[in-house]
DNA sequence: TCAGCATGTCAACACCCGTTGACTTTTTTT
DNA sequence: AAAAAAAGTCAACGGGTGTTGACATGCTGA
């Protein structure tokens, strides 16, 4: 790896840490550039501004390849995988909060829902074949995201509690079997 | 209402609108002067900062009353008025819209927190009695929300459709009844 | 060794931000 | 009508923002 694919790398890197944790509009390129080690200019440099640096790092999402399942159940254990147990290795950020911490900016909200149309929501419609029931599933890794990150609420198990993980299943498979339109009757 | 009294609250509608849209860190203090036709200077004036108007504006927001309502059923009814009828009111934000548009920002997701416990939250956990269901029925409206403001996702019915509140109703039934830990044996 | 390119450094740019204090205007009270 | 209080105006402040271009340094091939 050249020098400068080094310190794009190193840029990548913090810029994903910070960007994906607080936000497009919440982290300046000066903090980028000091957490990289590296001058500031170095980001309009090698990624033509801050956008252009924000939008790369998006492009290191994880994806789903519809190739890899055979069956809208398989979904749920790549889906809790990707949105639960990887963000919780060090280093990487769960792919909700960046949706999150970007909502209320037009600018970065943009290539954000971009992204994630592309990687996820496509994918997953594929998979499921049915748009509504892959919108639900969504909802509701994002619904309980927000319950736990952003509003900090008690009751729902704590991600570090086993129990969580297969209530955040149980969920997914309830979302996925859920009858939509008209109501369902329920006891 | 003497001459301030009405500057004031023209601050406040302004940034009720702004604020409650766009989030705390995407507004600046000279819009919403703008917007209220009146200089910048009287916001620090009348609400010593920014925030402090920030601030004023979540004190506006309808809280939950649990006089009102005798058992959890009446509160689903109470919640899709309020998180989803009203909003659609001209003038009136979606509540839930503040919570996301300020989830990256430290200084502004606090405050939004403590509003969302104090008039929805602890409200909801005394008359549901359980704080994981009344949790649950929360994220089901957030995610709900998310995906259909934020990611713009297709397959939920949109909101002027008819069946869109009968859905967002069954949804929420089914989290009140919806059966935390151990996961629950699906079809 | 020296020219040429790649890479990194630095200071400055124009702009926007929230906040402040001195000032003028308007309203109310004496 | 004069004095006092309230309300509003204006310019400037210090500081942070993303971006740029001139310059210095490093490395590489002729």
């Amino acid at each position: 790896m050249s020098k400068s694919e080094k310190t794009k790398e190193n840029l990548l890197i913090a810029g994903q840490r910070l960007f994906w944790t607080r936000g497009f509009s919440n982290v300046s390129v000066r903090e980028i550039a000091q957490a990289a080690n590296v001058d500031v200019a170095l980001i309009s440099r090698y990624f033509g501004s801050k956008r252009g640096l924000f939008e790369a790092t998006l492009e290191k999402l994880p994806a789903i390849d519809p190739e890899d399942f055979e069956s809208a159940e398989q979904l749920v254990d790549a889906i809790v995988e990707l949105f639960v147990t990887a963000p919780r290795r060090p280093g990487e950020a769960s792919a909700l909060t960046i949706i999150l911490s970007n909502a209320g900016d037009p600018e970065s909200s943009e290539p954000v829902r971009e992204a994630f149309r592309r990687k996820w929501g496509e994918p997953m419609d594929r998979i499921i074949g049915d748009p509504a029931k892959s919108a639900l599933m969504s909802a509701a890794m994002i619904g309980v995201s927000v319950a736990e990150k952003v509003l900090l609420l008690q009751g729902i198990a704590a991600p570090g509690d086993p129990a969580y993980e297969a209530q955040l299943r149980a969920m997914l498979e309830a979302a996925l079997t859920f009858e939509l339109v008209p109501a369902v009757e329920l006891a």
